[in-house]
DNA sequence: CCATCTTATGTGCATTCTACACATAGATAA
DNA sequence: TTATCTATGTGTAGAATGCACATAAGATGG
């Protein structure tokens, strides 16, 4: 019975739309391309993060203006599609981290709910009906 | 320019997945159905949470097994299916914590960035490539 | 007793995000 | 020249959720 978990609804708990603020995090401290924020990504819970995913949202992001695009070629190896993020996408991430403070929160709430100290609201009367 | 944020990708920060584990800790602690749920949900960051949504997902719920319903008709009012949670429910609920920790951790990391104290990792030398 | 409001449950369709599989291609090394 | 590594992509599918709408039982008011 256990096993129902893991195979329709395990516990995936990346929150929607991480992939962008990572980025934008990341190219805020240094420009970078695809394959190399891919590693990158790892340090966020995306084990296994795949390239189509990364590659797809980073055309994405250049559609909405918050990263810049123009290919290196100095380097050895292939060209590279070096990324550097803009104003507007300063300005998303600091949005963004306010949103997920809120978010937070919300995880505290459910944690304090979950471990047993309920919320001493109003509600609370009404358990076992 | 700020407005192309709203327009396509603003910060959503629900959280994916949220809505099952939100019902089931409700469901641990009193028997409920959809139409008193859906106001329960509220404090968890679904503001306006739809009803297709919420009764769609309480069927897939019990499809996996880890709530079962059945209806009740003694209360005034149209019928109300009510939700009990199983302990595969328990179980489910139970890991999805112990991933939340883990997702804790992440934004963390993500904070720590953010706010300009880096993980004094060896990857951070490579600041301005 | 008829309309309509509230409670309550549901379906259909679209969108967004992400996963998975596969395709392309330059550089480098055997 | 074949294989391998780096690097960037496309096509398709699925899950989670939103939005709009449908259904129906009871309560309420004229």
């Amino acid at each position: 019975m256990a096993d129902k978990q893991d195979s329709k609804r395990g516990p995936e708990v990346k929150p929607r739309n991480w992939l962008v603020p990572v980025i934008l995090l990341t190219l805020r401290e240094w420009n970078s391309y695809g394959y190399e924020l891919m590693e990158r990504a790892t340090a966020f819970g995306f084990e296994a993060m795949n390239p189509g995913t990364l590659y797809r949202t980073l055309r994405q992001m250049e559609k909405e203006g918050i990263v810049e695009s123009s290919w290196e070629t100095s380097k050895g190896g292939p060209a590279r599609r070096m990324y550097t993020i803009t104003d507007a996408g300063e300005a998303y991430l600091d949005f963004w981290a306010k949103a997920l403070e809120q978010y937070q929160r919300n995880m505290d709430t459910f944690f304090r709910l979950y471990t047993g100290r309920p919320l001493r609201s109003e509600e609370n009367d009404k358990k076992e009906e």
